[in-house]
DNA sequence: ACCTGTATACCTGTATACAGGTTTAATAAA
DNA sequence: TTTATTAAACCTGTATACAGGTATACAGGT
């Protein structure tokens, strides 16, 4: 059998995941997979990630898998301990805090960098564009679409700095609050909100308005943590 | 022949590593020697790396060789290349730039907290104790005293916040400054300006004058980009 | 001199066997 | 029934063999 041909039974719900591309290196793809299963919560916080178990389900060895459960021990989202075994992490309120501190520091920084040097034309209209997309996806059923295009917003900010590795920062710190953002329930009103902040937070750019800026991505940014007691009740066995 | 035992000629000058402890897991003694190594420059920005021969020269395998290798990638300090090998990054300009980006604004985020909440007196006890020590080695050959204690400074603001994650990804961050830093002229007016900056800092965090702690916290790493310049020609080779 | 094809050495990616510690469960003793 | 003990089943950490791609050196033809 080859490798990434579907192996043994289901080890996570939802398990929609292709097949591996044997052209490509197996360690990042199934990181990539690990990583959107843990977020999805389809590996539940706190349950034992058997490596023997992922090599027979991507049909793979242990090796690749080893490399990619590194890489989200490193992100906070699995940790390890020799002899007993990897798990994914519970959530941490103070964890999130913390994600999200880092979070917001380093987006502040990135508009107001924005507002100093100005934006160039074609990311302006990647913005835009993105922006008139997200307008048409806030409706309930769009939730992912919405919350697909939610991440490109902010990635594109990080990447109109020019600093590439920004970008990949933030994304590895987001993961932790991705979890978060999968239980929190998102009503119409909650995404039209999140809509607002984002144009908002792209005209004060535009026009190099750094205060109101810097100002509207800490209120976006903050709103995570306002529903978080909330959820911590309501999801206890997720938490820690 | 026990494992961490010396088993081959040095690959890289400057060979003092202490051997590997057996009672710990390899994997991350390795990433640190080979992670001290890369920052000294002991190995150089661009030479190869091989699995084999740093397996050899701690007389271990190559899966924990490989594991602190991902490591290192993720920090940047490490490319790898299929079927070509591993090597160390050469230092980029841009890259330097970016870290200082995150490492600046990360900061400026964790002084003012800082400024916000105050810190307890076990904190500002640990901080004057170090700045006492900063104080005693300022002379030229003192340098790498003065380095630690440097690091340690901005670690113990960091871990000020609480935020025990802040001090970890500012360590990462820091990794692609620190071998700038090893080329940097260390001439003893230098160091005193530092230590100076680290004062005021210090000072301003316990007045809670948060205008005048992210002010001199910009400016202090901010000296880092001015002897960029200098340092690319001086050591093309290098840089890419 | 130059270009090209090929053999060879080297490097990473991967699979797998083994070692040592931890948990679980069955079993024996009280 | 409860507790103590022991054996089995797992788990990760590590070592190592193999596969396939890459660079290098060299031979022979142009």
């Amino acid at each position: 059998m080859a490798r990434g041909e579907r192996a043994i039974g289901r080890f996570f719900e939802n398990d929609d995941l292709p097949p591996l591309d044997n052209a490509q290196p197996a360690g990042p793809q199934i990181f990539e997979a690990l990583k959107i299963a843990i977020l999805r919560m389809d590996i539940a916080p706190g349950s034992l990630i058997p490596e023997t178990t992922i090599a027979e389900r991507f049909n793979a060895s242990r090796t690749p898998v080893r490399e990619a459960l590194a890489r989200l021990r490193e992100s906070g989202l699995v940790v390890t301990s020799a002899g007993k075994g990897n798990f994914a992490t519970k959530l941490k309120a103070s964890e999130i805090k913390e994600a999200q501190f880092v979070r917001q520091t380093l987006e502040t920084g990135v508009v107001a960098t924005l507002c100093e040097k100005g934006i160039d034309d074609q990311t302006r209209h990647e913005l835009e564009s993105n922006l008139s997309e997200q307008a048409s996806n806030l409706s309930v059923e769009n939730t992912l679409t919405f919350q697909f295009l939610d991440d490109e917003f902010h990635r594109l900010l990080a990447e109109a700095t020019g600093f590439k590795r920004i970008a990949m920062i933030l994304e590895r710190e987001k993961m932790v609050l991705d979890r978060l953002r999968v239980l929190s329930l998102n009503d119409e009103e909650h995404v039209r909100l999140l809509f607002d902040e984002h144009k908002a937070i792209f005209q004060a750019v535009v026009d190099s308005d750094k205060d109101e800026a810097t100002r509207m991505i800490q209120q976006h940014l903050k709103s995570v943590l306002d529903t978080l007691s909330t959820l911590t009740e309501r999801h206890r066995n997720f938490f820690e």
